[in-house]
Formats: structure tokens, sequence, C-alpha cells
DNA sequence: GCGTGCGGGTAAA
DNA sequence: TTTACCCGCACGC
């Protein structure tokens, strides 16, 4: 175990955090020595530097949902997050974890994958958009700057982590393979005396009655928060197999007789009034009015992902008293602890690991204009480079982190400089060095580590938006999707 | 059909 | 001016 923390430990620290640029930058750290592993899943504000034939990189993938926004900036790309797609209702499947579908891409194909039903109890489905950037969605950044990829996240996730796109693809392979396969004997079938006792639609779902637990087959076992003992689904009747397969797409088709609830409040009882509902949330009017959903989806965000810190570190989370936020939806931490913009506006997850160290929420929508989250025809300025290394006190935090490494197969990267509270201003991330960065909201959000009883405040050192728990790397790239293999399922393509 | 990248355009602050 | 976001288009798989 040693050597193993050690190895992530390694990793925590990437080269582009060692490193003090920014996507903006009008000039980028020239002939790297070194290069980042990719990082499917990074979270926080995180800067790797890729290799310029890193595949993934190059393709600007990420196993988060990330969807191209606009930047004007024909240089860099500009990425934000959709969120996850998760059943209206929180439904628990029988394993205990949550749906947490990959919302499409495409608006259109995301409208339509939203009209879809839950594959578990058939409850709408429900896109939870992604607050993590001080109310906006967390915001990826590329750049292509000699043989180096480089690659800058803002924002922290305030969601569960969606299913990754491998994952998705090969859910839908396998899919069309299963269906190809399967509607061969079932035509068979039909022409079979013995097999035109139902073969209507209706019928077809008492078909395959027991296996009308489709979730087993687009689920995402809550990524962050690995379920003992149930990793991957083993399912030794292919048979049954396929013929869930045909039952998750058919049911991916059918609308709901409930497709929307009609309760926003629902979402935050807390914020019910809230007029910065998200703007994927325009149908937020149809939400269930059913009074575990709350519950359950908070629940559901304290054990996944509530931050990227609690899903990498989500038993040390545990040891250090954030569990008994669990369940709770939080609404008096709310009061305690003011609102938290990004939390408030999207009503969907407790907020507590994010509001639990802010003193003084901003009233109103956040203070965006001072958050450098786009690169939108920028003006460069020339600054001077921070004094301190990022990781230089890293090792600190590291030995805070030594006892959660067994919690989960990903990296943890940890940068304390932005774990000091009082330092919300940043100067070396910015591009004007000489203006002042505040980070308001989303800077604290991610303080949320100090709940260690270890708490030091560490030394300030610079650049404010470099605080980063990633699960990066290995870790996340194969561990995570060979954990929950929840792509080892077959479901509703649609899905 | 969908993901992806690009770019025009608009609204809000 | 900055930023987020909508939209359409083209391209590739």
């Amino acid at each position: 175990m040693p050597a193993e923390a050690g190895q992530k430990a390694d990793c925590a620290c990437s080269y582009g955090m060692k490193l003090s640029w920014d996507i903006n930058d009008p000039q980028m750290p020239q002939e790297p020595a070194h290069f980042d592993r990719f990082c499917e899943w990074p979270d926080g504000y995180v800067r790797f530097i890729y290799r310029g034939d890193e595949k993934k990189a190059q393709r600007h993938l990420s196993g988060w949902a990330m969807r191209n926004t606009n930047n004007h900036n024909g240089h860099i790309l500009k990425k934000s997050c959709l969120g996850v797609v998760v059943c209206a209702r929180g439904c628990a499947l029988p394993d205990g974890s949550r749906l947490q579908l990959r919302p499409a891409i495409c608006d259109k194909a995301r409208m339509k994958q939203q009209k879809k039903a839950c594959p578990n109890c058939h409850a709408a489905l429900e896109l939870i958009p992604c607050r993590g950037h001080s109310g906006y969605p967390v915001t990826n950044f590329w750049r292509l700057d000699g043989n180096a990829i480089f690659f800058q996240a803002k924002g922290v996730h305030d969601h569960p982590r969606p299913e990754s796109k491998s994952e998705t693809e090969a859910r839908r392979s396998a899919i069309k393979r299963q269906m190809a396969s399967f509607y061969q004997p079932q035509k068979k079938r039909i022409r079979e005396p013995e097999a035109g006792e139902n073969q209507d639609d209706s019928g077809h779902f008492d078909h395959i009655h027991p296996l009308e637990n489709p979730e087993e087959f687009d689920i995402i076992p809550d990524p962050g928060f690995p379920v003992p003992g149930q990793p991957c689904f083993s399912f030794p009747n292919s048979d049954a197999y396929k013929a869930t397969c045909d039952l998750a797409t058919f049911q991916g088709d059918i609308v709901p007789p409930f497709q929307k609830y009609p309760n926003p409040r629902i979402y935050c009882p807390g914020y019910a009034n809230s007029s910065l509902y998200p703007a994927l949330y325009k149908d937020s009017n149809n939400i269930p009015n059913d009074t575990d959903w709350l519950h359950l989806n908070a629940l559901q965000y304290d054990v996944n992902s509530y931050s990227s810190f609690e899903r990498s570190c989500d038993f040390t989370s545990k040891q250090h008293g954030w569990k008994p936020a669990l369940g709770k939806p939080g609404l008096g931490e709310r009061t305690d602890h003011g609102q938290f913009q990004a939390v408030a506006t999207r009503p969907y997850f407790n907020p507590e690991p994010p509001c639990r160290y802010l003193t003084t929420p901003p009233p109103g929508p956040p203070a965006l204009q001072t958050v450098i989250t786009t690169t939108t025809k920028v003006s460069y300025q020339a600054y001077p480079p921070p004094a301190l290394k990022y990781c230089d006190t890293v090792r600190e935090v590291k030995s805070l982190l030594g006892c959660n490494y067994a919690s989960e197969n990903t990296q943890l990267s940890i940068y304390p400089e932005a774990l000091d509270l009082p330092a919300t201003v940043a100067t070396a991330a910015s591009p004007t060095g000489s203006l002042p960065l505040k980070i308001p909201g989303d800077c604290r959000a991610i303080r949320h580590t100090l709940p260690f009883p270890q708490e030091s405040v560490p030394s300030r050192v610079d650049g404010a938006e470099t605080w980063d728990v990633c699960p990066s790397g290995l870790g996340s790239t194969t561990g995570y999707s060979d954990r929950d293999s929840p792509f080892l399922s077959y479901d509703n393509e649609d899905f």
C-alpha cells in the first residue's frame, strides 16, 4: 500500500500543476520536460500537460459529458460540462447505486434523451446540470501549443460522474450486436406455433419480467463510491442478457405516463423560489413530487461525488465527519453556511461540502466577472510568474490523504494552495497578474478538504485555481471503468 | 443519428 | 468588454 500510495502521490501532483501557466497565457511553457498521464476525470482546478501525440488528449476526451462551448477563440477549445442524467425519482437500484447516465452531447439528442424513462422505475429522467464553477458548468480548456497539449479545468463537478464515453460507446455497440443477434431467433419464434402466445408489446415485457431491472444495464454504480461486492455484474446466462437488452431498448422508447412531475420544489426546497434555475431546467416544473426524492438524491450526492474530493476520498470524508451529512438535505447547514451560489442554483445535490466553509455567501449571482472561465478574445498581458511552485506544500496534504488512498483506485492531486481560505485573491492564475483574481464561490467550494482533523492552513502559494483533486491517470481511466463496469451491461441505447 | 469543432450571434452583467 | 449560451453548419464515425 505505501508503494501504491506513493505512486499515486507522484501522479497526484501533475506536471502541469507544477508549472505556472494559464490556458490564457500568451506564452505557454515551452517544450515541457514531462507530460502528464491522461486524466479521464479531471475535476477541480487542475491543469495538465499532455503529449502532443496523446490520442485522448488530441480528441479532447473526457469522462465527463463535455460539450463544446464557443469562446470565440480559435486557439483554445473550451468545453463545458453537461452534468449527468439521473432518475428524477432518484430510485435506488438493487445494488444501491443510482442511475447516472451520460447526457447526450448533441442538444437534440439530449432533449430526446430526457424524454426517456428511467429504466429502473420508469420515472422521468432528469438532467442534473453541472454548476461546479460558481454556478456555471465546469469548463475545460484545451490548447495545442507546440508538442504539448495543455489542459485546464475550472470548477469542481458537483454531480456524480456520468457514464463515461467509452462505456457509452461500448454499451451501444454491444446493444447493436445483441439486437442483431436477438431478433433473428425472435423472428423465428414468431413463425413457430408455440411462439405466438404473446407477441405484442405488452407481452414483451411480461416475457422478460425477471429482467425488468434494466437498471443493471445502464448504471453507473457510484463511480466514486464503489459498492462493495458488486463492482460489476455477472451474467452467466447470455440469453438473459439479450432479453434484457431488448427490454431496455424498448423501454427507452416508451414515453412514461409520468414523464414529468409538476413540483419543482422537490429539487431544492430551500431554493424553491430561486429564479436561478439552470437553463437546462426549462422544464423543471415537471419534477416528481416525491418526498423521498430529495433525500435519495442528497444521499446519492453524498455517497457519490458531491465533489471531486469525496469522489476520490470518499472513505476519508466519512472518516472525518462528513458522513453525518448523509441523508440530510442540508437545509440547516445551508442556513448556517449561507447559500453557495453554485449550489443554490442547482438544487439537486447536498451542497454541504462546498458550503461548509463558506463564510459570506454571495447574495446573488456569483461574481463571475472576477472568475476567468473562458478565453473569449483574451487580452493577453504578461504577468510575473508565481514565486512558489504548486507542489511545495503538496506533501502536507498528501499526508492528510494518506489514509484514504485505499478508498479508490484513483489518484489524488491535491494542491493545497487553494485550501487557503483567506487567500481568495489570486494573481498567479490570472493572465493579468496585476489584476487581483478573486475566487469567490468556486474556490471556496473546494475547500472541503478542511474537515481533516489534521487540518492545517497551508501557506498561501499562488494561483487559487490550482487546487486539484483529480482522479487522474490510470486510476480513473482504467480503474473506474473496470470497477463499475456498467458498460458490461446491455441497456437501452437511448440512454 | 450522434459526437465534435467551428463560428455567428445574442443576452446579461 | 467579458462571459455564457444558443444555434446552425460541416465533418466524421
